[in-house]
DNA sequence: AATGTATATCCGTATAAGCGAATATAAACA
DNA sequence: TGTTTATATTCGCTTATACGGATATACATT
């Protein structure tokens, strides 16, 4: 039986996906909304690193809750700002570079690289991919 | 007497001044969030148009109430991205511009012109500055 | 079909953000 | 000193955001 629809948790996101390319003050403000979260910058980082990377490779790398995880990515993929696509169970997510444009990217890149927390995920990257992981078969 | 503080209406701006030059991961989401938010972006866009504008310039031509374009400049100053002094009676701000590193200055200055908001904005700031103000006799 | 694994979403709860009306503060001036 | 004008802040209230634990869903495998 469907569930019924939840305002709050449709808010915990964002109102309405933007799914059209039709740049608004409200989409705008929309992109630097999912920027203004550390957690969220934080995986537009690493998704800044590589094409593209798993959801069960962010929760560890994070070291974060998987349901936060997930969230945030939903989050930024209603905003427009990552892609996700499904490869049997495992679900990866891409940077849609497009949607950055609203940013200074070179600025950005080389601020956060200075940042402890960053400094962290990258180094927990470089580890985690020095194990074999079943999401990265394909 | 002094008025006891209020923890909720400190949350209503920033939690704290970024007051000192160190970039963090906490910075920079808050540089982002004051610019998640249309009224804030049409006061940048305003601000970017002039080198300096006024409290009762900006209510006029934003046509808010007072308290809410007040308390969204307190916002935009406690992050850094204004600066403000008094003449006289009268409060002037003015963009930061070193605190808009962060974003793409091109992209979102053409970008803006064509928001319907934004459009509106320049042309009343343009009607509002036909009339003399006392505001900007110095 | 049953079970396991990966991910998304729900639920309850806590905190943050935003608004308008009212009030406080600060300077200007009569 | 009292009054006016410009601005900041408070108050009460509403809505948005975020989190962890639990549950639902989707695919894979046996």
């Amino acid at each position: 039986m469907k569930k019924s629809f939840r305002i709050k948790d449709c808010s915990d996101f964002v109102k309405k996906g933007l799914t059209d390319n039709s740049m608004t003050l409200d989409t705008l403000t929309q992109i630097y909304k999912s920027l203004s979260e550390p957690i969220r910058l934080r995986i537009i980082h690493l998704l800044m690193q590589r094409d593209s990377l798993c959801v069960c490779d962010l929760v560890e790398i994070l070291q974060l809750n998987q349901s936060t995880v997930s969230r945030h990515l939903s989050y930024l993929k209603n905003a427009g700002m990552v892609q996700a696509w499904r490869e049997g169970t495992w679900m990866h997510y891409a940077l849609n570079q497009a949607t950055l444009d609203p940013v200074n990217r070179e600025f950005i890149e080389s601020t956060m690289q200075d940042f402890a927390e960053i400094q962290q995920d990258q180094n927990r990257l470089i580890e985690h991919e020095k194990a074999p992981r079943k999401c990265a078969l394909s």
